[in-house]
DNA sequence: CACTCAACTTTCCACTGGAAACATTATGAC
DNA sequence: GTCATAATGTTTCCAGTGGAAAGTTGAGTG
């Protein structure tokens, strides 16, 4: 948290991590869409402009948050996948962790919040991490003989898609977005389990 | 589409819906995020503040598109019902219309981007005959013992969460932002095929 | 006709992201 | 050490935004 910001008076010391850092708590009170880059800099104690310095406009700055984030949920995901050899605790880590930050999961998954057109996507690299984990967690299973040995693309896919689906629906359907989270990890648990059945081997 | 808009001079006519048609026609060419009120009403020939007389705010002027959009959706939904009688279908017509609305499929399910804080959610009402469409397929299938019939809810979320969860990781994620609409068809299909093997009678 | 009231315009405000020009500090070559 | 230079700040400015407030227009009703 506390980067060690040595501040000499005018030069910051660690302005980037600093923003980062302020962007984060300012993300969380106001939502991805509310947030200005002038609150955040205002936040760490500088000019707005002084931000330019570390990303190049607005959407750097997201881009920067989003890339923390998919570090994070990736860490989160192998310690998940280390306490349970299942594929439903998976989708509750990351059902958990889109609950916790769902500023940042917006950054990540959102794309047109933080990307600017033609440059090639930055967050390719970072958002690899979070989906190897899942990848590896069905081929070891079809290894183990749990799950069907066909297509693991697709299957690792299929279940990506299952569990980004369940999550974004609670995040943002009004049906669901009130209800408690252990309800709600509930229910992610039974849809992958009703999946689940049918690519057992 | 041409709304007869009999401008008399001072009052438009029909300025509610002129204005539905503006903001459909920048949010296709500037994105869910650009869009600026004020662009919306110049397009519609009136003043900025003009809209405040139709719409409470900006974000209510979002939320009008959203029900519009819902309520294609649930059109096109319903075609592909007649067309065919199975689930892959209803993936592919969901995908499609995500992939020719881009921006208003993110103010349906970005729900962020058009909602107020603390006002019940008026989107409720007008997603629910999306979903509707998909609930009716289901209890459909096992009726006819296609599918097991047990958990219709669950399932049917299972289902709903898998095809909304591909749609937005194709649209958004940029491995396959860019492939063909035709692949991204394929995919879907597969992703539900390889799923509801498990859950058929 | 006179009144009312909804629909529209004008004007204003605080705020935003970003460009440009300037100030300050750190650093590496001599 | 000193001194140019690059990196990192600040100040000031601009066009554009969403929205509040107050004035204007004109259609409809008594």
């Amino acid at each position: 948290m506390s980067t060690s910001t040595s501040r000499t008076g005018y030069h910051h010391g660690d302005l980037r991590n600093a923003l980062l850092a302020a962007g984060s708590e300012v993300a969380r009170e106001v939502g991805s869409e509310e947030l200005s880059l002038r609150e955040v800099a205002r936040r760490a104690g500088v000019s707005h402009t002084a931000a330019y310095n570390h990303f190049a406009d607005k959407k750097d700055l997201l881009r920067g948050l989003a890339i923390v984030a998919f570090e994070q949920l990736a860490v989160e995901l192998r310690e998940a996948a280390e306490r349970d050899d299942g594929l439903e605790e998976l989708a509750v880590a990351y059902l958990r962790f889109a609950m916790a930050h769902p500023a940042e999961f917006g950054f990540m998954f959102q794309r047109s919040l933080c990307m600017p057109d033609g440059v090639p996507d930055p967050l390719e690299e970072a958002s690899r991490g979070s989906q190897a984990v899942l990848a590896e967690r069905v081929i070891q299973l079809q290894a183990a003989g749990v799950l069907r040995a066909e297509n693991p693309e697709i299957i690792g896919l299929a279940l990506w898609s299952q569990i980004h689906g369940i999550t974004t629906i609670v995040l943002d359907t009004p049906v669901f977005k009130s209800i408690p989270a252990e309800q709600a990890e509930g229910l992610a648990r039974a849809c992958v389990e009703a999946i689940i059945v049918g690519l057992r081997a």
